[in-house]
DNA sequence: TTGACGTGATACCAAAAGGTGTCAAATCGA
DNA sequence: TCGATTTGACACCTTTTGGTATCACGTCAA
């Protein structure tokens, strides 16, 4: 189906990676300054690095010999989206709830 | 950290799981009845549920022999939550944009 | 009571994921 | 120029994950 979504649910679902985002909410980081907030080699972070690029998660601008890497903060909205699907269902329960208060309707789903 | 969100989206991070989880939006499934819908054996499938349940997504409801799979619409809170903390980056972004459209600010993000 | 049915649990397997070590390439500074 | 710096790319290893096959247990119906 949609490979944004499923590379975002994926990148998403390490904390390390998740760790790392909210890193970059601070600003841009290079490879070498992520690595020493992480008790892990410098190729592992950039693993990381490259399973949040393909989620479309952070960007990267090279310089020099550095790159430096920055949210993407566009890339949140297919999980963003996919996961309001399911509002309907939360509301509909306080709906419910609510209707069960004011017309002590029995039948509903707290039964 | 919070194991809720760490379960939560290692659940969201296979297609398999989303798409049960959208099935359940339409009601409660037993394992049986969902197991048609995809081409894995029975065990597999509850694999999957184990890791919904892990992750607050589902609840289970027994009557007989049989067990009912259904949606947690709470579940899902930890993980809205968390991706919201990176809205406000992706609210500046178009802040700024406006600012530099509305007040020709030459010393904006796109600079 | 006795099969059939729905399920949980476990052992097992192949593939993917997360990590290290190492080397090569490009860039910077003296 | 030449060494130090920053990085990308592999080969490799261990653990986790997604899947199957199989067995045991409780429940339903004749």
């Amino acid at each position: 189906m949609d490979i944004y979504t499923q590379n975002g649910f994926r990148a998403l679902a390490d904390p390390t990676r998740r760790d790392i985002l909210q890193r970059l909410a601070g600003g841009e980081h290079t490879i070498a300054q992520l690595t020493e907030h992480f008790d892990m080699t410098r190729a592992a972070v950039k693993k990381h690095l490259t399973v949040l690029s393909d989620g479309g998660l952070i960007t990267t601008r090279v310089s020099g010999r550095e790159r430096f890497n920055a949210l993407d903060p566009n890339g949140f909205a297919p999980m963003r989206d996919w996961i309001s699907f399911f509002d309907q269902f939360w509301d509909n329960q306080l709906t419910n709830l609510k209707d069960i208060i004011e017309n002590n309707d029995q039948k509903g789903p707290l039964q």
